[in-house]
DNA sequence: GCCCTGATTCGACTTTTGGCTAATGGCAAC
DNA sequence: GTTGCCATTAGCCAAAAGTCGAATCAGGGC
């Protein structure tokens, strides 16, 4: 479907106001571009599967389905070449900062100005990291816990992190396999899979050792 | 244990330097004050316990075994009449409002000055909620899903709420039936009460509804 | 083509969870 | 004392979770 003479972006944020704030500065700064939409995490895998060579993605770091980094560690392994930008109402340094650790391409507050969203843009088409004023990629990389677990993420097959990421939510093997349209079984192989390469012996401690890494605060990480 | 006449103060923080100073700040205000420590949750359980009418309650809003608000929580249902001041490195305005709205008496940050501490110390002894300056309490109450879950905390029974931080460690029935030296039967009945009263259907979801209840950033409360 | 690897799928089996009933003892309020 | 509530435990059962082995399928290298 990716057009090869056309740039491709791809834009996932569930408030539909600032998806459009953000598509205008798209076409100011590549007027013929194609710009795709996702406003949630499933329709995000959709689109990026179906348009795996497109140019940039704008990913707001608090999505429906999942908040933090766990997205961003997912396109890291399944889509490396694909830059992402974050975008996000959150602009604490650390937070930039280990998005930036994770794989980000960039970072865009959303309080920016729109002529510094196109600035961005520009900057981080010509395949720079593109940071906020005022923001120092300081000190040493991640804590080595979440690093651990960043890891242990992206070695997820795509299945496995749709499935992670299901029991993020609370939901029953049976739950998943509904919506995944497969057996329960299946389901059931795809945890043990995930319980093993994050080594953790239950659900539970999967579920839990997501949220540390999505954590946008200081108390969970430290 | 508690004399009724001498002060009695408890002072949870699992950072031992910071414990000093606020034992220091203590005996400025009190100066035959009975000050008892507690550096972890399980501590702070007997302490309080054993000490059921002491005057005033320090409580880091971040100690091993429960981050957040979960500890407050607690501390409102079981021993009501006791001041609990939240003693934190976190300073966000939205922290300190819900703290507040948890039912505690004041909000020391931890990068204040040692006589501010005093003067909240001796503030609130007197009976007033005590807050750091340029912070008011505007606008409404708690979201209203983060008070039916502080709610749901607070009608647990002391046995039960230590069940459901165990849980929130990933641990097992039988491994909480070890460590609280009672047989895995008592612990299922305690799970099955928990899920009851926080209105889920499994572990996995009583851990996520926690883990809301003591995220300290924007993103999980929103 | 053929082989190998890894992802996905699934059924069979074991363990853990969770719901229900029922019985015991302690403790506090009425 | 009686009436609750809580904590404790056992036993039973159904459901859910988790492990293992195996079949299938797709893609890459030879």
């Amino acid at each position: 479907m990716a057009e090869a003479d056309r740039s491709t972006f791809i834009v996932a944020d569930d408030h539909p106001l600032f998806r459009e704030a953000l598509i205008h500065a798209v076409h100011n700064c590549v007027p013929d571009a194609e710009v795709l939409e996702a406003e949630s995490l499933a329709t995000l895998y959709d689109v990026v599967e179906s348009n795996p060579d497109a140019d940039l993605l704008f990913l707001d770091l608090n999505m429906p389905g999942v908040s933090g980094f766990s997205a961003l560690a997912y396109m890291r392994n399944n889509h490396g070449s694909m830059p992402t930008v974050i975008v996000s109402a959150v602009d604490d340094p650390a937070v930039i900062r280990r998005a930036i650790h994770h794989g980000a391409s960039g970072f865009i507050p959303k309080s920016s100005p729109v002529r510094m969203i196109e600035a961005a843009i520009e900057s981080i088409l010509q395949g720079e990291v593109w940071l906020p004023e005022n923001v120092e990629l300081s000190g040493g990389g991640l804590d080595s816990e979440e690093a651990r677990v960043a890891a242990a993420m992206s070695s997820l097959t795509p299945h496995q992190f749709r499935v992670l990421m299901m029991l993020g939510e609370g939901l029953l093997n049976k739950q998943i396999a509904y919506v995944l349209g497969v057996s329960e079984a299946t389901i059931k192989a795809h945890v043990t899979a995930i319980l093993r390469k994050m080594n953790v012996t239950n659900r539970t401690q999967a579920v839990l050792a997501v949220q540390r890494l999505n954590a946008q605060d200081a108390v969970l990480v430290e």
